[in-house]
DNA sequence: ATGATCTCCTGAGCGC
DNA sequence: TGCGCTCAGGAGATCA
């Protein structure tokens, strides 16, 4: 899932492994990172369209990709923002997209969407087996609707404890939809979501406006603290990625609750449990988690 | 307007 | 072993 060389040779194992390495904000930071290095300032010289259709509204212009130059990666949420000279090339993995560079004429995986020419020899290719994934291309970054759809991104800074206290109260629905819904904070998966009221001590499902106001910065620091720590990881992951095709960063956090449910909580010993909420698995501490 | 539910898709993992 | 079923997940569309 994340940015690194195609492999030679053999196929990617464990991609849908129970901790399945879905791409969240801290893994799409860390590609993010890489693509700052690898892809600005070179050139598309081609850019062709394979595989099935994505998730995409329309298919991808790709007339206008060829001859443009990256001049930037940024993020929002989950949503990498490729800025060109002209133009913006906005990525969401989903669940399984990867970005991946290769020799240009190398053999292609199976599910490869998107193939850019590069013009330092290499291909920029965009490979995502369950089509979950989008791509973009807006002619103006002030278009780009998914930045101006979603809300604040978890780690900017912007995002205080007054910020994330007015969101709350605002809010009706369960802390754990709360984290959820990216058009409040953007850029929390299922995984950080469980992990971020487990460290606040927060059960998922006490309404959102009803937290207490001296619990706030406790779930701020536990969002931010969940992230960071991941984001730690998944550099280190990014960094041999070559050598660890299909180890996420992920395999390496030390996850409280996500999927160990049966499990004895390691702050109160109580059995962690599984619910679900709005059609996803939530786990948690029902001991500690109030 | 808001929150809940459905939908898309593939492959892992299970039971038979 | 091999088939068929269930499940997981993010986000847009749709429902209540």
């Amino acid at each position: 899932m994340r940015l690194g060389q195609e492999p030679a040779t053999g196929t990617l194992k464990s991609a849908h492994a129970p901790t399945c390495p879905v791409p969240e904000l801290p893994e799409v930071e860390t590609i993010r990172r890489g693509l700052e290095r690898e892809l600005v300032g070179r050139r598309v010289e081609a850019a062709e369209a394979c595989g099935g259709p994505l998730r995409s509204p329309s298919p991808l212009p790709l007339g206008r990709l060829a001859g443009r130059r990256f001049a930037a990666a940024r993020r929002h949420a989950k949503f990498l923002l490729l800025d060109l000279d002209r133009g913006v090339l906005v990525v969401h993995l989903g669940m399984t997209g990867k970005l991946l560079f290769a020799a240009q004429g190398g053999p292609r995986r199976a599910h490869t969407h998107l193939v850019l020419r590069l013009d330092d020899g290499r291909e920029l290719r965009y490979v995502d087996p369950r089509r979950f994934g989008m791509l973009r291309l807006y002619r103006d970054a002030r278009d780009v609707e998914e930045a101006r759809h979603y809300g604040i991104d978890a780690l900017d800074p912007a995002l205080d404890d007054a910020v994330l206290g007015a969101l709350l109260q605002r809010s009706r629905a369960p802390l754990k939809a709360f984290l959820l819904d990216q058009t409040k904070v953007a850029g929390l998966g299922n995984i950080y979501a469980c992990e971020a009221l487990w460290r606040a001590g927060l059960s998922p499902r006490r309404l959102a406006r009803n937290t207490p106001a001296s619990r706030v910065p406790a779930l701020r620091g536990a969002i931010v603290g969940v992230l960071h720590d991941s984001l730690a990881q998944g550099g280190t992951s990014f960094n041999d990625y070559v050598d660890h095709i299909g180890q996420p960063g992920r395999f390496l956090l030390d996850l409280a609750v996500f999927q160990r449910d049966g499990g004895a909580c390691r702050r109160c010993d109580a059995d962690v449990r599984r619910i679900v909420q709005s059609g996803r698995s939530t786990f948690f501490c029902p001991g500690c988690q109030r």
